[in-house]
DNA sequence: AGCAGTAGCGGAACATTGTTCCGCTTAGCC
DNA sequence: GGCTAAGCGGAACAATGTTCCGCTACTGCT
């Protein structure tokens, strides 16, 4: 049974739907209050569905983090088109290194999410590397074609990195946001070194 | 009643001291093998004690993360006289957020217990303050007199941040280090750009 | 509209793990 | 050797993840 709707051969039915966007906005919002561990019966029960009806449509806890936060990353990556349009390519990668960092600390758990290794986790990675990695990627180039000097780095790694250093505490202060936005800055400080 | 021996007025009978260094030992195995969100049944099965001894010594988790973790602490602490001793002040400060990478990459959870921003991890929290950051203030002040052109930083910010970055997947394997080490790397870089 | 078949639902039941409690054991002291 | 309480072990309870299955009601067909 593959989770939520692959394409499959036969539609779903209207009201499996509704409960898979009533559990994908539940859960965003327990996500945003509590973190990725919140109890899988919170999920459930703000999205006024039983447990089996979760477990029906995301058999892991990963695929609905997955799904949740899928949204979010594809925003990001549009931003940079964006941003591209609006600064030179220099300034451009530094900006969208900013949002990029934002979006990370927004998302409380997928920074540990990403790089967790475990293999439930594939589908958030394979959007990352399929879209945010590109898009580093392409800033990089423009930057070094524009004439920077920049270290050669992996961008996925990179990214990685980055978000890593978003890892605040138990609450988002904007004390722990300012404190990632300075080690991030001296991140691309050294990529420039 | 205070965790462990905190001076208390009377001397520990000598079976509860064989006890509590029999749960570091089986502690210290079982968070490098399964992290430190380990089963606590398996910490006290593994030193041949009840849960119950477990937790009158450790009422916390934390408590017992904060005994294993201190001792490694300390040897990094050591090692930066060592490495003073034997190199330039630059080369030094490179060598010492080294040796402290590693130290970091192979306990895993500890950046996680550092700044979780839990009370309960005081204890670690204060070896961190006293011993940890006065170490690296040390090593960037003597870079800095020695006539390096280094950026100002808090030392336990650039400590977080360097733990943040070691933070591996679920096995430490030789990728995940060397990863870890160039992104680090990058930061020392940034330091002094 | 009425019906049959099945996708999907709900939640009880089970498994795992953290935490507490209390009767029994035994080290420390005389 | 005997007294006393510090300390022990593990049963019992609580919270949470996961599975399973009988029942419901949506969909497609006529």
């Amino acid at each position: 049974m593959p989770p939520v709707e692959t394409a499959g051969p036969r539609r779903m039915r209207a009201d499996a739907r509704q409960n898979v966007d009533a559990l994908l906005d539940a859960a965003k919002d327990v996500f945003a209050e509590s973190g990725v561990d919140a109890p899988v019966r919170a999920i459930a029960e703000r999205a006024g569905v039983g447990v089996g009806t979760l477990y029906r449509h995301f058999p892991q806890r990963s695929d609905l983090i997955s799904a949740v936060f899928r949204r979010e990353m594809d925003a990001c990556v549009d931003a940079a088109l964006e941003i591209e349009a609006a600064y030179p390519p220099g300034e451009a990668l530094d900006r969208w290194i900013m949002r990029y960092t934002q979006f990370v600390a927004a998302k409380r758990g997928l920074a540990a999410a990403l790089h967790s290794g475990d293999a439930a986790y594939e589908p958030l990675a394979v959007s990352f590397s399929t879209r945010l990695v590109p898009t580093l990627n392409r800033l990089l180039e423009s930057a070094r074609a524009a004439g920077e000097r920049i270290a050669p780095v992996a961008p996925g790694e990179f990214l990685g990195a980055v978000a890593d250093l978003c890892h605040s505490g138990p609450r988002s202060s904007a004390e722990a946001s300012a404190r990632a936005e300075r080690m991030v800055g001296l991140l691309l400080a050294g990529l420039r070194a």
